[in-house]
DNA sequence: CTTGCACGCAAGCGGTTACTTGCCTATTGT
DNA sequence: ACAATAGGCAAGTAACCGCTTGCGTGCAAG
């Protein structure tokens, strides 16, 4: 848990987590396509690779391998207990 | 909002948060004397200041002037919005 | 079997960040 | 008035992080 902070600390993954949450199951260059086009961020293919490497440490990102495409997704479950971490009295 | 997740990026700040968490209106050497015992944080009382002045521009903490101290509370309505941008289909 | 495409690996560089060090201001107590 | 306490400000340093660069790997199509 620790590690989703330090992973959604970087805007660029901020950004690819918007990425994935218009649309699941899209692949690396999908993503850099996407964030080329929606953000005015020049990320490269190497850099969209080894932020989604970070997610998926961080538990943010499932992926599931297909020949030679993978597929990324989001795993919105550890988001949950993030905030539930300090809001325990209060919840509205 | 964006702040947010660079100000808990860092673990330290996490454990001020917990530190808060326990205990609302610390000044900032009970924060002090509170980190060098609970954890194994040896953080002097000005890395703690610094930390503080983090977590109070990202709006998680809210503090409250009386004559020479300065006294810090929880404040954890940021944090529910951050689970709310990439949750919006499922909340379960 | 060769060519091209999707992706991975690893070293290097520049900017940021956390922490220290030193000094300063303001309020309280005697 | 003087000393002590609670906190603030700013510069300097070392480590970390994001990004690039270059090359390597595996799958797929002709």
């Amino acid at each position: 848990m620790t590690d989703i902070f330090e992973a959604l600390a970087a805007p660029a993954r901020r950004a690819i987590m918007d990425a994935l949450h218009q649309r699941d199951d899209q692949t690396l260059f999908e993503l850099v396509g996407r964030l080329m086009n929606d953000h005015d961020l020049p990320l490269t293919r190497q850099a969209v690779s080894q932020h989604l490497h970070v997610l998926e440490g961080a538990g943010l990102v499932i992926t599931r391998r297909e020949g030679r495409y993978k597929y990324h997704s989001l795993d919105t479950q550890p988001l949950s207990a993030v905030t539930r971490r300090w809001n325990t009295k209060e919840t509205s």
